[in-house]
DNA sequence: AGAATAGTGTCTGTCAGACAGTATCGC
DNA sequence: GCGATACTGTCTGACAGACACTATTCT
């Protein structure tokens, strides 16, 4: 049994993305076994041959199984063991992404039957694997991260305004935040530029400043 | 060539400790080829028949290289790629610990020329492989979680004073910290318990109040 | 008394939550 | 003017850094 010399190692992602106020993550319809017909994070196995690392790994998972090229992805963890995948002794690193709704659409692709953005707040079926296990992980290290004041540029469409930047996070976070102190936060941001342009779409209100993210603003803290 | 299929799974582990108010690592000397007769973090392959999963990997290269059973490993992240390690395509599984000095006592073992505690403050030879890179990661890990307000319990003795447990924060972070900040903030911890006890072996000045873990304490924030 | 370290009290500036206030649009 | 949303000002309490002060021991 070759699991016992080496183990199966895999990506899997968790793709986030705001809708509509609700953070959604992205789910895959297994089309071959095991757990086929089960819904699961996209991901697949490590091909040495033709990744430059595990990363790259986890972009060129996301491209196979719904068609979309997403830069910037962040490592969670691992979780390991002999008995969590049927072929055996397996690997998984987790990573996660933000996917701004608006300007790419994820389609159907390799190996996978169909795909659904799903409530990660609603009670959802059971996935593939310990993929649920994954998925809560994935799901708290983004919060610890917006908690601790990194924005979600990648989640925002081109222009914004700081309105929708705030539903974003509070999207995130799944609790409201204060305008007041969430503005003031910002003020003290690099990574945020004024565009000068206001919001004309909306009719009857006050129209919003638009602004925009910074090229090559960085997702820290 | 099996690389093509299968990539190298390994473990390292930075095992930090306090001596002399300096953090140090524990280096070992490489005994076999690659890279023999270079200094390394401890670590070695997975071995899928042995390992529960790959934090317990990570506990058994710390008892095979160094004798030494550490009941709690943390995760850091993983670095891959194909030129990392001359035998191929490889994942390096990164963990820290800390180890409290006077308690145990690491041991040359196998495949180990000799061992070392290294001032991590100090420039040093170059490592093997990329372990210079990883140990910076987990010194970086190290920090955050102390700079965060978790207590680094794992790294003191049975019982210690609250300078003692002061003086540790400050070898970890390289960097003095306020006494009466430091202690109002101890104030809040569940994790640590007034033994009622003195310090009475220093003579001349007055004696501390000696402390003790609460058993089963969380190294969290 | 003096030296040395343990431990506390207090001032002050910073910052975040809360909430009310003002600004600016369409109708 | 009214409704609606954008944006700002200000009060207040929590908290952390700075630093001086008190406490207790041995010599």
């Amino acid at each position: 049994m070759i699991r016992k010399l080496y183990p199966l190692v895999l990506v899997d992602v968790a793709l986030f993305s705001v809708a509509d106020k609700r953070l959604q993550v992205l789910l895959v319809r297994r089309a071959q076994e095991p757990e086929a017909g089960r819904w699961a994070l996209p991901g697949g196995a490590l091909k040495p041959e033709e990744d430059h690392d595990l990363e790259a790994a986890a972009r060129r998972e996301l491209r196979r199984k719904v068609d979309l090229d997403i830069p910037h992805v962040e490592e969670v963890g691992t979780v390991s063991g002999p008995d969590r995948d049927p072929r055996g002794w397996s690997i998984s690193v987790l990573f996660y992404a933000l996917l701004p709704r608006d300007q790419f659409h994820a389609v159907v692709k390799d190996k996978v039957e169909a795909i659904e953005w799903v409530d990660v707040a609603k009670p959802r079926r059971r996935l593939a694997f310990d993929h649920g296990v994954q998925l809560a992980k994935a799901l708290q290290a983004l919060r610890e991260k917006i908690a601790r004041k990194a924005l979600p540029l990648h989640l925002m469409p081109e222009r914004f305004t700081l309105t929708a930047l705030q539903q974003t996070c509070e999207a995130i976070l799944d609790q409201p935040l204060e305008k007041s102190a969430f503005r003031r936060h910002l003020r003290g941001s690099t990574d945020l530029i004024d565009l000068g342009e206001q919001e004309r779409e909306r009719g009857r209100q006050r129209p919003a400043q638009y602004y925009r993210a910074r090229p090559g603003f960085t997702f820290s803290k």
